[in-house]
RNA sequence: GCGCGGUUAGCUCAGUUGGUAGAGCGACUCAUUUACACUGAGAAGGUCGGGGGUUCAAGUCCCUCACCGCGCACCA
């Protein structure tokens, strides 16, 4: 008997030394696999952002990523997974002026490449920080294949990528209306802004004959085009282009007549002016119409010159004199004070979004999703739960050209050259005098988005002969549209392949009432906290039991207790075990041998169908309550028993393998004649029992 | 407004192709040093959100309503 085994299961002692023991056996890297494996299985990690600790959501994942490896490597693949980390561009960005703003200091004024260096070193420390906790939750994944978003040749390769797309035309350089942030002076792409509907109050101004709606008066200085449907039979007297005198905010103004399709009729009077620096549907009527723009807000939300009196106040402050002065010169007819607009803000800072006009960097999506939506269509990729094939599509048939180009230092340079109004598209400075480089990065999702080529050596490495298409992409459902659409088109559009046959969604991990966990709630959980207390091995179960595919989990501190109770309960099985069957010749067949073989079929049909939340309750109870409760509480009776409970223990413990790795390994370490790692022993085979195999033959 | 998901025991949730309701935690009764008190045995607890339909049979399929959560939304 060990020593050790007369103690409780103590997770603190194993867990480091069970890791070390892992990793410096190579194994985690398919090339040092042991036998012959032909077939590959895949993951490429989602790289968690290198800016801050580990959270639960990033334990969920690690742990139902591990699971899916390790029972693949035991089933006898060439299995890879593949670590990185995310520079996380904006994301990394908005956490280092938070910090800059606590030291009382500001991103604006500093140099350029100086604030690139001090965020780099602060999120290389990140990176290293949140590598060991990667490690401290079992990742089995190939650290020596580790990727960084910012590595030399992901930089080489997504400038190569913007070179290549806009030659195919599919990148163009424009001035469209883009979601502008005051707060961190960046543009942001759809998916970096959240609505919200909000009441506010609507104002209907008396503009000449008409009367016009607005809720941003303080926008109105510069309109001088006042638009109507073309069938509104109520302004049949107006022709298209037709000049009107009429007194407006700073005194009288000539406006002209536009008509055009996108008024809708039956909003308000029908009547509309536009204001097309502040506006993309305004925008778009001014450039059907070729008609004349005006910066009215500038990049700092003040106002500018052509609002005379109101010039350099702050949009915020200027609303209500605005008001008021439209009401003394009797251009206010009313104001409907419970509107519901939505409102767009900055995601991270809740900064309402400005509509601005600037010339950016913009990906045409239709053409791309269009080769997604076949991919989808021709059922190359898979999601689980299904559902979110839906919601893949929607967003593949609705999404809107993607601004790509961010005014923060934090991030890959695109590789683009300006000389007054001429650009040039090179990774080098091209030929002649005045060329300045375009000071902007790419927005991340560029180039995360190539992430599973980045991470194979698109296009020439060897790895990526081997292991592209990856298998499974198992990420967040809250990337759905973030990241994971983004992946299928480069992949497809680069290597003509979708990156990845199937897609597996987990839902996020709230506190244990199901709430969402925020800092400023102060309900976060540290998983940290938890696995100090109970154990790695717990808390992947308490993340892992009944916790269904897409479907949010309320994380209990008492579920992850209840498996240290369990991590503890295999420890005094295997006690019990290895001290009551030493002299016991083992059975090769026996009812409890098929039994056993029965949950081994079960488990391993879930684990093949990716019902984890199921395999693992099954082992849960089948251990617990069925092999400690009632096999080996009768095997005192009946020596019989005694003869199956190894043969039980032994598969058990494969089997729990890949949701309990670190004190599998350790049992595993000290039963007899063990010569292999648990990690590379192989997956038990269901042998079907005599009654199943009756049926068998009769098919 | 459109879309998606949810509503099952006190709490958090499972329930895979329709076949007499399950787990964990909690609460209750008992056992008292056992491989394991990080334990064992037992019992309690649900008209599966409401209504309608299909079926021999519905928590499960269809329709409808209500409530909760989430996502998407350039009608000024």
């Amino acid at each position: 008997m060990e020593e050790k085994l007369l103690k409780p299961y103590n997770p603190k002692e194993t867990e480091e030394r069970i890791y070390k023991l892992w990793e410096d056996s190579g194994f985690f890297n398919p090339d040092n696999l042991p036998d012959e494996r032909h077939k590959s299985f895949t993951i490429v990690m989602p790289p968690p952002n290198a800016n801050g600790d580990l959270h639960a959501g990033h334990t969920l994942f690690i742990t139902l990523e591990d699971i899916m490896i390790r029972y693949k490597r035991m089933a006898g693949f060439k299995t890879l997974w593949l670590p990185g980390a995310d520079h996380a561009g904006f994301e990394t960005q908005v956490v280092y002026e938070k910090k800059l703003e606590k030291e009382g200091r500001s991103r604006f004024g500093m140099d350029p490449n100086d604030l690139y260096k001090e965020i780099l070193d602060f999120t290389l420390l990140n990176k290293k920080n949140m590598e060991t906790q990667v490690r401290s939750l079992g990742a089995s994944c190939d650290w020596s294949r580790e990727k960084f978003t910012l590595d030399p040749d992901v930089v080489e390769k997504t400038q190569d990528t913007f070179v290549k797309m806009y030659n195919d035309k599919i990148i163009y350089r424009g001035k469209r209306a883009i979601n502008w942030c005051y707060k961190h002076q960046t543009s942001l792409s759809e998916v970096e802004t959240e609505s919200s509907e909000e009441l506010s109050p609507l104002f209907y101004l008396k503009y000449g004959p008409f009367s016009i709606a607005t809720v941003r008066p303080e926008t109105k200085f510069g309109d001088k085009y006042v638009v109507m449907h073309p069938d509104d039979k109520r302004y049949a007297e107006y022709k298209h282009g037709q000049k009107i005198k009429l007194e407006w905010i700073n005194g009288p103004i000539e406006a002209t007549i536009i008509k055009d399709e996108a008024i809708d009729m039956e909003f308000g009077t029908g009547v509309m002016t536009i204001t097309p620096w502040h506006s993309q549907i305004d925008f778009e009527i001014a450039k059907r119409h070729d008609l004349d723009t005006e910066q009215i807000i500038d990049w700092r939300g003040k106002l500018l010159g052509i609002a005379n009196e109101f010039a350099g106040m702050n949009i915020k402050d200027a609303r209500a004199k605005i008001v008021e002065k439209l009401k003394a010169k009797g251009l206010l007819i009313k104001i409907d004070e419970k509107y519901q607009n939505v409102i767009k803000k900055c995601y991270k800072c809740g900064t309402v979004i400005e509509p601005q006009i600037k010339d950016q960097w913009f990906v045409k999506m239709a053409p791309l999703t269009k080769l997604a939506l076949n991919s989808v269509n021709r059922g190359e990729i898979k999601f689980i739960p299904d559902n979110y094939e839906k919601i893949f599509r929607y967003w593949m048939e609705n999404s809107i050209d993607w601004n790509i180009s961010r005014q923060i230092v934090w991030g890959i340079p695109i590789p683009a050259w300006f000389k007054g109004e001429e650009f040039k598209v090179s990774k080098e400075k091209p030929n002649g005098e005045g060329w300045t480089k375009d000071p902007d990065t790419f927005d991340t999702w560029f180039s995360s988005g190539q992430w599973p080529l980045m991470t194979t050596g698109f296009p020439k490495h060897e790895d990526f002969k081997k292991y592209y298409p990856t298998d499974v992409m198992e990420t967040g459902h809250d990337l759905i549209f973030k990241w994971v659409p983004r992946m299928v088109i480069f992949g497809l559009y680069l290597a003509q392949k979708a990156p990845f046959h199937t897609v597996y969604l987990h839902g996020l991990v709230n506190d244990a009432q199901g709430k969402k966990m925020s800092k400023s709630k102060g309900n976060v959980i540290n998983p940290l906290t938890l696995t100090d207390k109970y154990g790695t091995d717990a808390l992947r179960m308490a993340l892992i039991v009944g916790n269904t595919p897409g479907t949010d989990l309320a994380l209990q501190e008492n579920k992850v207790k209840g498996y240290k109770h369990f991590a503890n309960k295999i420890w005094n099985i295997t006690r019990f075990v290895l001290d009551n069957t030493k002299d016991v010749e083992p059975a090769n067949a026996s009812a409890l041998i098929d039994e056993c073989n029965k949950t081994i079929k079960d488990v391993t049909e879930d684990m093949e169908n990716f019902r984890f939340y199921l395999a693992s309750e099954k082992l849960y109870h089948y251990l617990w309550h069925r092999y400690a409760d009632e096999i080996i509480e009768e095997s005192k009776k009946n020596e019989e028993v005694k003869k199956s409970l190894f043969y039980i223990l032994e598969n058990s413990l494969k089997l729990l393998h890949p949701f309990m790795p670190f004190i599998t390994e350790e049992i595993w370490s000290i039963l007899p004649a063990r010569k292999n790692l648990l990690m590379v022993e192989k997956w038990p085979l269901a042998k079907l029992g005599a009654s199943d195999q009756k049926k068998n033959d009769n098919k």
